[in-house]
Formats: structure tokens, C-alpha cells, sequence
DNA sequence: GGAGTCTAGAAT
DNA sequence: TTCTAGACTCCA
């Protein structure tokens, strides 16, 4: 038997199988999809099985055996593993890249190089210096020591342990380790049976009391029980239970636990709720599909405060009724503590939750309860579309349009197409849900024609495109509130230089009376942190890169965010000289000082990345946010998603139109998502709310549409103009960086390379008798020119029909292989790009 | 990605 | 002619 394997080597060399024996021993362990670990060039590395076979494609005498298997349970199905080589080629990047996506960071291997003294004669240490021989005896002492941690111990000494090893008078060993090993709990038996308990009580000498004690305690709860948890209930100490251990009584033994995050915290089960007759209606067509297993994709736009998520909830329940499997994607920054409460709240200890905040082994743990067929339902961020299911009915996308489901390092995949992928493999549902779906998927979309709903079926399926389900009401019939427009500049010209204008003023005040609350937006884009002389108006840049560095207030230092350059803060300007140097603080620090300006003794709680990057920040600020222990919640996008507080009346947007101005197709699509969203959130319950939109581009049409809470009219405009100026979802783009040291060699080469692009496209035009319809533009500088002192240069290529474009890029960037090499030139290749950065 | 190997130019 | 650094190649 013979297993192909993708190794952990990200190269374009090495970027296809290699053949490997299994040995007879570990034929039972080795499937597609195992994580093995292989001897490749002249060490062992990690990889995965993508395929078995009885005949390798070379000769069998120059194979090697695989050394073994990592895991009890392959972390990858084979459907996992074909989903891999699809992203890699879909997204262009390695197979082995696209792998590693799928499985939880605690499993990406840690190579180690042990090393182990051979046996010596005294007399050969008479030569070494001090520090040699102590490194000799340290080594001695130790049995194998990780190779780095030896060099580290013994600086200098690194190249004279090399030659030892060279010489033999060192061996060394590699070996594979996950990051994060399983979690081991210290647990107590009673013996075999209980009844001996009484026994032993018996035997015990008098004075034993503590004992005593902890034998009364097993005869009451004759079960196995957590060492820590007996000896704290109890107020023993573990030495007292291992007595009892040690005279054979009763035993302890390491059991595997999970880390559950969850642990500690009750959720109330709760019923499905009673479906609104629109409701009923999608429900219904979902749930058709679930049915039948047929691929569907279904696009729910739903206007906020509809009721999705019952939906989702009860289509899951559907799903599970039969038998199958359920994934649910939401943008990591909604994924908040209510979000999670409503789900296992419905399902229980059958859903895993996978998020960023969770430790690695928490993670990790959540996720093993996937491959270990424990749960049902997986709910996470982007990754968890990968969720290793083997069953998969029905993959829901909230808020389908957010950006954060497109991954911007490699591999650069999109969750809704790998979701879609995924679900047309197991015939499975997706649905796509949101107040303000993208225009990608808007375009795509169709409404069900109520004569011929069959013949529709049919070309539905055949045109690949999404059934658009609707969700026009609110539950419970409450409107969606009053949107008023603030324009900034009359405010301006009317003498109010404040960041709030007065109507916003106003109606904090009014709040703060009726003891109400209010949730304040600042778009974080256009108002980050950063440093400027006020006499000269130098911003402090980073040397290295070409972006503003941005203000840490608690490390008081200046960061760049792409190369992690950071300097002290200065104290005078570094151009002029002047004292006048204005650190701006977050843009919510600043809106929170002039709010305790304004309103004297007004409670804020801060939401942005400095106050909730500690752990389960989040979920303290928004527990306090809900009890009233504040009036105003400040926050950035996060605040935006999802929350429901029903003694929020208010919301403000401090300035709309930050992101307007950025070199970015999508600008206005975010506005106009971003203010929906928002207005969204107040008078979800009883108590009527408003909304105060601030804006010094009260015109645009983003900015008015949503003052109406009017989509179909949002889209009808943008798509004309994305019509009239060629992008998405028009066509589709490809776009191309290439960075280098040297501008004349990087403009030279990428010149080269579009040209290159083009050739190809013709030669295959001039193959197939088929015109490409792709156009390449550029090359330019990137927006951002300069990143780690290498330049950027950037060309996008536009296509719409023609589906081979992705392979001519390809072959394009193969072609600069030597390039590469040579000269350290780097490409970076964007399929479907969110930011053309 | 990493190590052994090849090769061209500099030091001897 | 020997030494050495950087490029090249291969890994099953």
C-alpha cells in the first residue's frame, strides 16, 4: 500500500504529491485525509494524505515509508481534501496552504531538532573550553536537548555544535509536535466495586480524619470525580487522596477532557417561537430543499429585526431532524455572547462554537468535537466553513455581504464560494442572509415565479443562480425608525465646531433626562490614530513603509500596523522642532472626552480594539451595557452588528461618510450597509427609537437611500454606476502585486508581466478559436507603495465570461519563477479582490 | 523550506 | 591551485 502526500513545504517545487510506503503497522491508521509525518529532503516533516494506491508512480525501490501517524481520527475528510486542491486552484496558492486553512492552528506541527549525546571517552574533552564542557555535562545531565533551545543556552557555541553533529559525536533526531497537546484531568475512582468502600473506612486509623472524609464522600457519590474538584469540596489536600491511592483503595488516572469555554454557564433552553406568516413562507422553501437534498442556494434578505435568526434556527432544526449536519457562518465581529446564547440555547451541548478569542486549545477542543462526531451544529467566524462534517444539509451565512468573509492572506478564499462549493458536494442548502445583501449576490439572485415554479426550478439550477427569498416586516409589526440627516457643513458655517452637531446634541440630552440609552457610531476607517505637528503639519510616517504610523496610548509609542516598526513617542516635532505635537487617540477616545466635556457625569462604556482586545472584554462591557450601568456605548463597527438592547432609543452616527473617500469600488456599498445596519439597533422593543446620521455629503445617494431605509433604490443606482464603470459584479477581477526592492527593476518586471498576461491570453485565443475577454490594467503603483522597505506595483485584470483567465495568470506568474529566486521578487496574486490595496 | 552540491571568482 | 560565497537543485 501507498499513500500520495502533500508535505508541509510551501513552494512552488514542492507543490504536488509525493509517494510514500506504509509500512503493514500503521495500514489501519493511514487514510485520506491523515496527518502523517514523512522523511523528505533529509528530514521528517509533516503532511496529508490526499490519495491511496497500490501502484506509485515511482519505482517502489525509491520510496521511503512514512514514519507516522499523527492523529487517532484524520483531522480531513476526503471531501476536505478534495475541497484543498479546488481552493488552491481557484485561489491560487499552494495545495499544502490550502490544507492548513482547514484545521485548527494547534495542529500546525512544530518542528523540533533533538539533540543527544553519543558516548565519549574522558580524554576527548581534554581540548574543550570551559564552556564546552559544560555544555557536554549540561547535555549529559539532560538525555536530548531541542537543538534552538541548546543554542540559545550556549550563544556562540552554535557553529561548534554544528560540527559535532557532523562529526557524529552528536546525534540528532527530529521530531513533529502540535502546538497545543490535549488537556489531561487528575480524576479519582472508587474501587471496584464501591461496596469495598466500607471496608477500607473500616482499616482507616482513627486519627485519618481527612481521610476519612474523602472515603465518606465516594461512599455517598460512588462515581469518578475530578481530583481538584474532590479536594476542594472537601478542603483535603491532594496529598490525602493520593494516600489512599498509594495504599491501592481507590486509583487516579489522567482522563482527556475537552476545555469548554462554555463550561460554567448555564443556557436556558428555549422553543421554537411561532413563525410570522413571511416567516412561514421562507421557511418553507428552505425547508423544502432540506428535504429533497437538493443543492440550493437561497438569498434571505431580510430587513433588520425580522426575524433571520429564528428562521435559521428552525431550518437547523429541520436539518438535524434529518440526521444531517448544520454549519453557521456569522462575521467574527458579531459573533457576540447573545449570538452564541441563542444557539445553545436551541441545541445544546450539539453545537461547537469556534471563534478567534478562544485560547488555541480551546479551539481546538471545539472543534474535535467535529471530527469525533460529538456535535451537530458548528457555529464560527470564516474558518468555519471548513467545519469537517461528513453529513452537511444546510450551511446558513449571516450578514452575507461583510467583508470579513474574504480571507486577505493566503489562501485568499472567499467562506460564501467554498460554502457554496462545499454544499453542492453533499447537496446541501445555503442560505445567505442579510438586511443588505452584496450587489454580487443581489445580481445573482431571482425571484420564484408563482405560475411555473417547477420549469423555474430547473433553470434556477441550471443558471447556478440564488433563490432571493423576502422578508419585508418587523416582528410584531414595529416600524423601522426615523433616519434624520445632520449636514456637518451647515453645522460648520453655523459656528458649531464640535464633533456633535445640535439635533445630535439634543437628543443625547433628551436621552440622559428619560434615562434611556444611546449607542454611538464612529467609523474607525479615515479617524485612526496617528501623529501630526500642528505647527508644520508633518504626520509622523514609518521609515519603512509608506503609511502613517498610528498612537498606542498604554505602550506610549508609535506603531506601523503593516512591518511592526515602533518608535517612543516624541516630544517635540522630529521636522520643526515645535513643542505642538498632537498624539489623536483613537478616534473614540476622542469622541469620549468631549462626550464627558459636553455632559458632565455621563457614563461611557468604550468599545474599540484597544478595550476589548483582553479576553471576554466584550462580553463584560455588553453585559454592563445591559444593565444599565451606562448611557452611552461608543463603539466602532463592532456595535453595529447585532446587538439588542431594548432600552436603546438612540443611535448616532458620527460621520457617515468616512469611507466615501477611499480608493475603493465598494465605498459607497459600505455606507449605505454600515448606516442600515446601525439604524437597525435602536427601537427593537417597545420604546419608539430615532436615529441621527451626521454627514458633511448629505446628497449622496448611499447616505439617502439609507435615511430611507431604501435598498431596492440603493441597488437600482450602484449597479448602474458599477455598469458604467466596469467593476463587480460586471465582471470580475483578478489583481496581481508585485513587490520588490527596486523600483526600476519592480516597473521593468511588472511591466513585463502584464504584457505577459495578455500573450497568453492571445496564444490560447489563437489555440481554442475563442477571443478572451480580459483586460489587463496597469501596471500602477499600489496604493500603498512601499510595505517592509519593498515596493508595491499592481495590475488588475478585469474578465467576465472567460473562465481560463485565472490558469493564463497562472502560467504568468510561473513564468517568473527565475525572477523570484533570483532577485527576491514576490507576487502576490488576489482572485476576486475586496481591497485593492 | 533547507541542505547538499555546483561553479565562478578571489586569495595564495 | 585552493578557498569560499552565492546560486541551483532536489526532496518520494
Amino acid at each position: 500500500m501507498y499513500a500520495k502526500v502533500i508535505v508541509d513545504v510551501p513552494s512552488r517545487q514542492t507543490n504536488r504529491p509525493y509517494d510514500y510506503f506504509v509500512p503493514p503497522a500503521l495500514i489501519p491508521w493511514v487514510e485520506v485525509g491523515s496527518r502523517v509525518g514523512v522523511p523528505f529532503g533529509n528530514r521528517t516533516v509533516q503532511g496529508f494524505v490526499v490519495d491511496l494506491t497500490k501502484r506509485p508512480d515511482v519505482a517502489a525501490g525509491k520510496l521511503k515509508d512514512i514514519a507516522g501517524v499523527l492523529d487517532a481520527h484524520p483531522p480531513l475528510t476526503p471531501e476536505l481534501v478534495e475541497l484543498g486542491r479546488w481552493v488552491s486552484r481557484t485561489y491560487l496558492c499552494h495545495e499544502i496552504t490550502a490544507l492548513q486553512a482547514m484545521i485548527p492552528g494547534a495542529l500546525k506541527a512544530k518542528y523540533e531538532r533533538l539533540v543527544r549525546l553519543e558516548p565519549y571517552e574522558e580524554s576527548e574533552l581534554a581540548f574543550l573550553v570551559p564552556r564546552q564542557l559544560e555544555l557536554i555535562r549540561y547535555l549529559e545531565a539532560k538525555g536530548s536537548v531541542p537543538l534552538d533551545d541548546l543554542i540559545q543556552r550556549y550563544p556562540g557555541e552554535g557553529e561548534w555544535i554544528k560540527e559535532q553533529i557532523r562529526k557524529g559525536r552528536f546525534s540528532e533526531t527530529n521530531s513533529i509536535r502540535d502546538r497545543v497537546g490535549r488537556k489531561k484531568l487528575l480524576t479519582v475512582y472508587p474501587p471496584e466495586p464501591p461496596e469495598l468502600l466500607e471496608q477500607y473506612a473500616g482499616e482507616l486509623p482513627a486519627r485519618a480524619a481527612r481521610q476519612k472524609d474523602v472515603l465518606d464522600y465516594l461512599r455517598s457519590n460512588p462515581h469518578p470525580v475530578p481530583l481538584a474538584e474532590l479536594t476542594k469540596k472537601l478542603g483535603v489536600g491532594a496529598g490525602t487522596v493520593k494516600g489512599l491511592a498509594d495504599k491501592g483503595w481507590i486509583s487516579i488516572r489522567e482522563v482527556e477532557v475537552f476545555r469548554d469555554p462554555y463550561a460554567d454557564r448555564d443556557f436556558r433552553r428555549t422553543a421554537p417561537l411561532p413563525l410570522t406568516p413571511e416567516q412561514e413562507k421562507v421557511f418553507g422553501s428552505i425547508s423544502r430543499s432540506l428535504t429533497n437534498s437538493v443543492h440550493r442556494v437561497f438569498l434571505l434578505h431580510g430587513v433588520t429585526g425580522s426575524g433571520k435568526t429564528e428562521v435559521y434556527l428552525q431550518s437547523i432544526q429541520q436539518c438535524l431532524d434529518l440526521g444531517r449536519e448544520a454549519i453557521v457562518l456569522v462575521p467574527e465581529i458579531s459573533l457576540t455572547p447573545q449570538m452564541v446564547e441563542r444557539f445553545k440555547g436551541r441545541f445544546g451541548d450539539q453545537v461547537a462554537v469556534l471563534h478567534s478569542r478562544l485560547s488555541q486549545g480551546e479551539r481546538y477542543d471545539e472543534w474535535r468535537k467535529i471530527t469525533l462526531g460529538q456535535v451537530k451544529v458548528a457555529i464560527g467566524a470564516r474558518s468555519a466553513v471548513f467545519a469537517p462534517f461528513t453529513r452537511l444539509g444546510l450551511i446558513i451565512l449571516d450578514e452575507e455581504h461583510e467583508s470579513s468573509y474574504k480571507q486577505e492572506d493566503s489562501p485568499k478564499y472567499h467562506a460564501r464560494e467554498v460554502a457554496i462549493r462545499r454544499a453542492r458536494y453533499f447537496g446541501a442548502a445555503v442560505v445567505l442572509g442579510s438586511a443588505t445583501p452584496s450587489l454580487e449576490s443581489y445580481a445573482r439572485a431571482a425571484e420564484e415565479k408563482p405560475d411555473h415554479p417547477d420549469a423555474d426550478e430547473e433553470a434556477l439550477a441550471a443558471s447556478r443562480k440564488y433563490r432571493l427569498l423576502v422578508m419585508k416586516d418587523r416582528v410584531e409589526g414595529r416600524p423601522l425608525p426615523p433616519v434624520h440627516i445632520v449636514d456637518m457643513r451647515s453645522e460648520l458655517k453655523d459656528g458649531n465646531r464640535s464633533m456633535f452637531s445640535r439635533p445630535l446634541y439634543n437628543a443625547i440630552e433628551q436621552r440622559l433626562q428619560r434615562k434611556e440609552q444611546t449607542v454611538l457610531l464612529l467609523n474607525r476607517r479615515g479617524y485612526s490614530t496617528f501623529v501630526m505637528c500642528r505647527t508644520c503639519g508633518y504626520t509622523l510616517s514609518c521609515p519603512h513603509c509608506d503609511i502613517s504610523l498610528t498612537y498606542h496610548q498604554s505602550s506610549q509609542a508609535v506603531r506601523c500596523h503593516y512591518c511592526g516598526y515602533a518608535e517612543r513617542q516624541a516630544q517635540v516635532c522630529p521636522n520643526c522642532a515645535s513643542e505642538h505635537i498632537r498624539y489623536f487617540g483613537t478616534g473614540t477616545q476622542r469622541v469620549e472626552e468631549e462626550l464627558a466635556k459636553l455632559f458632565p457625569g455621563i457614563r461611557v462604556i468604550r468599545m474599540d480594539i484597544d478595550t476589548t482586545s483582553e479576553k471576554g472584554a466584550h462580553e463584560k462591557w455588553l453585559t454592563q451595557f445591559a444593565n444599565q450601568q451606562a448611557d452611552v456605548l461608543l463603539g466602532t463597527q463592532m456595535v453595529a452588528k447585532g446587538l439588542d438592547f431594548p432600552n436603546v432609543t438612540l443611535v448616532g452616527v458620527i460621520a457617515a461618510d468616512t469611507m466615501l473617500n477611499l480608493p475603493d469600488f465598494r465605498a459607497a456599498e459600505r455606507t449605505f450597509q454600515l448606516m442600515t445596519q446601525v439604524a437597525g439597533r435602536a427601537g427593537r422593543h417597545h420604546l419608539p427609537g430615532e436615529v441621527f446620521v451626521q454627514t458633511y455629503t448629505p446628497e449622496h445617494y448611499s447616505v439617502q437611500c439609507a435615511s430611507r431605509h431604501d435598498f431596492h433604490s440603493f441597488v437600482h443606482t450602484e449597479l448602474e454606476m458599477r455598469k458604467l464603470r466596469d467593476y463587480p459584479p460586471y465582471c470580475r477581477m483578478i489583481l496581481v502585486t508585485l513587490s520588490h526592492e527596486q523600483i526600476p527593476l519592480l516597473v521593468r518586471t511588472a511591466e513585463t508581466f502584464a504584457a505577459r498576461v495578455k500573450e497568453m491570453a492571445s496564444a490560447e485565443a489563437a489555440r481554442t478559436g475563442v477571443l478572451s475577454d480580459m483586460e489587463v490594467l496597469g501596471p500602477v503603483a499600489s496604493p500603498i507603495s512601499r510595505i517592509k522597505d519593498r515596493y508595491r506595483f499592481q495590475c488588475l485584470i478585469k474578465y467576465r465570461k472567460d473562465t481560463s483567465v485565472s490558469e493564463r495568470v497562472r502560467e504568468a506568474v510561473s513564468s517568473f519563477d527565475d525572477l523570484v529566486r533570483q532577485e527576491r521578487l514576490q507576487i502576490s496574486v488576489d482572485v476576486d479582490p475586496y481591497l485593492l490595496m
